[in-house]
DNA sequence: CTGAAAGCGCTTACAG
DNA sequence: CTGAAAGCGCTTACAG
């Protein structure tokens, strides 16, 4: 068992309360010898407040929980980088939850972070409306969710801005033949940016056509399957990705079906990850600041927790459009 | 403020003891009567034991601690995938500790979560075995650190048969010109894996060329860069890369020097990643099974943290040579 | 079958 | 300048 503070207490000969006092700088002066003695013994024996015993008292778990449908993906490991990056600074520590996607465990990890009594909770989940009840009780910031029914504190990225620039890019070099891979198991921002995918054909006169479009995970699997499937089916010049793991799963597609990128087709992502530049041919895609949301998130949350009636701000990150190497103008 | 065991006991008029033992299955049989009642008010009013009050008489925490170098890399955030598995069905939560490499920040993290009074720590790191006696005193387990002071509780993987084999496959294949992709800063791994590559050019007469290695940090953009180092200096028709990420760095590296792999190079990399099967052209590689890595350093932590006195086994995980499309035969 | 009391390791009024 | 005592919310001998 770990020393306690009866024992520093006994062993430099003063009472509890003083060590408690002295070690956080509370309260009256106290004799500049015994502080030392206090010290010194505290040192000596490497003692630590017990962090239960203090959290009885002053119930500051320094703790907040963090869910994720998936910390294999790109994004969200980018996501968690952030978060991790400015909590470390501020003494937290993270609770990492893992929900594979399923809105259930979602739920249990709610549960059982509010009984460890964490001081927040950062969501990312495509189900955070529906789990917006249960969060109920402790400060807590959605990631990766535009909307939610609150008024404040709520973190915007530019989907559809950064999806309707990459499309019009598309047009502008001649394609019309536009595909596009979405997921509709609840995503809004995949529903953003199909939107936005949507809207700027329509504005250029493009008809939409619904075979143009297919559905899967937002794993490179199901970019690989979902392609596959569009392409076989379908001839398009062109591929606009869900999101940038799905465009590394056509990248294989593609090649499967003796396309070569972007020579027979054109493909962009979404999220900029730091692999996509390194693909071959590199990826064009729609950056959006995946550390910075997350960093942007923790800092939210704390301000939530520290300063509860304190209006959080609400904040909207800019997407910029990368053309890299996987789009081609196919005006003659 | 949760409502407490006290009211619980007032509402249903009993003891706070009689609450206690109810919902701890303990002591003697209650009247049903009485259990019924006690229930009822839980269950109406939504009590959930205090965390922390709970620790004080318990202490068990129920919690771990990981400190991973890198929470982005692909390896990791696998292994990470198989920890959370494995300790969300036992009930323990993960406190998740990103280090960057940096050993101090390990240091820090371990003191850290030994002062949260964690159960036991995972590490992740090329440092462990400077830690170890940081370490002393929690349950730990090393990942991913084949060798250390402990003779059980060690996760072994055969990165040298792994690599030996695909050095040879090259070999076979018509190769001689192979260069290396190694990473210096201490990872046990890195060192195994090189000493394959070494044992194994020797072993088929090969004679061994330092200016075919090149050195860098084991992430895709260390690759690059070491790749483009070794490329543009030295004509090798095969490259081995410390892992799949630098591999993919390495494809950027030959895409931009105008090597076509498999054509003009063969790479291999290693790990077996998700994403190499859908490179372009899938990568030849070694997999480890980085999911069971993470599944069984939870499972054999959580055996020392339960039965602190029975034995934890080593446990060497097999590694497969995968023959994919970098490689090529080069003899006529 | 049930409860009063002690104790887990701290902190914090309060008193001197 | 310093300490005795109460209290945080539980659990667990112990007693009846």
């Amino acid at each position: 068992m770990k020393i306690t503070i009866k024992e520093i207490a006994a062993i430099s000969g003063v009472s509890t309360t003083t060590v408690s006092q002295i070690l956080n700088n509370k309260g009256q002066r106290f004799s500049e010898e015994t502080r030392k003695r206090v010290l010194k013994a505290v040192c000596e024996y490497d003692y630590n407040p017990d962090y239960f015993a203090k959290n009885m008292v002053h119930r500051e778990s320094k703790t907040v929980g963090m869910i994720v449908p998936d910390v294999t993906d790109l994004f969200f490991s980018k996501v968690i980088e952030g978060v991790e990056a400015y909590f470390n600074k501020k003494d937290y520590m993270i609770l990492l939850c893992n929900s594979r996607h399923s809105a259930d465990k979602e739920k249990d990890y709610i549960k059982q972070l509010q009984n460890r009594s964490v001081a927040g909770i950062l969501l990312a989940s495509p189900n955070s409306l529906k789990l917006e009840s249960d969060l109920k009780g402790s400060p807590y910031i959605l990631i990766d969710r535009g909307l939610n029914t609150r008024a404040e504190g709520n973190l915007l990225v530019k989907e559809y801005s950064g999806v309707y620039q990459a499309i019009q890019h598309l047009i502008d070099n001649g394609h019309t033949q536009i595909g596009m891979l979405t997921n509709e198991s609840g995503y809004y921002e995949m529903t953003e940016r199909f939107e936005a995918y949507y809207q700027c054909m329509k504005d250029n006169g493009i008809k939409y056509d619904p075979t143009f479009l297919a559905d899967g995970p937002v794993t490179i699997e199901g970019g690989y399957l979902a392609a596959k499937e569009l392409l076989e089916k379908r001839i398009i010049t062109a591929l606009c990705c869900g999101n940038d793991q799905m465009a590394i799963g056509t990248y294989r597609a593609a090649y499967e079906l003796g396309l070569s990128i972007p020579n027979d087709l054109s493909v962009v992502g979404f999220d900029d990850l730091e692999i996509s530049s390194f693909l071959n041919p590199p990826l064009t895609t729609v950056n959006q600041p995946a550390f910075d949301i997350g960093y942007t998130a923790a800092q939210y949350l704390l301000q939530e927790i520290e300063q509860p009636n304190k209006v959080v701000p609400n904040k909207t990150f800019e997407t910029t459009f990368i053309e890299r190497g996987s789009t081609i103008n196919i005006d003659k």
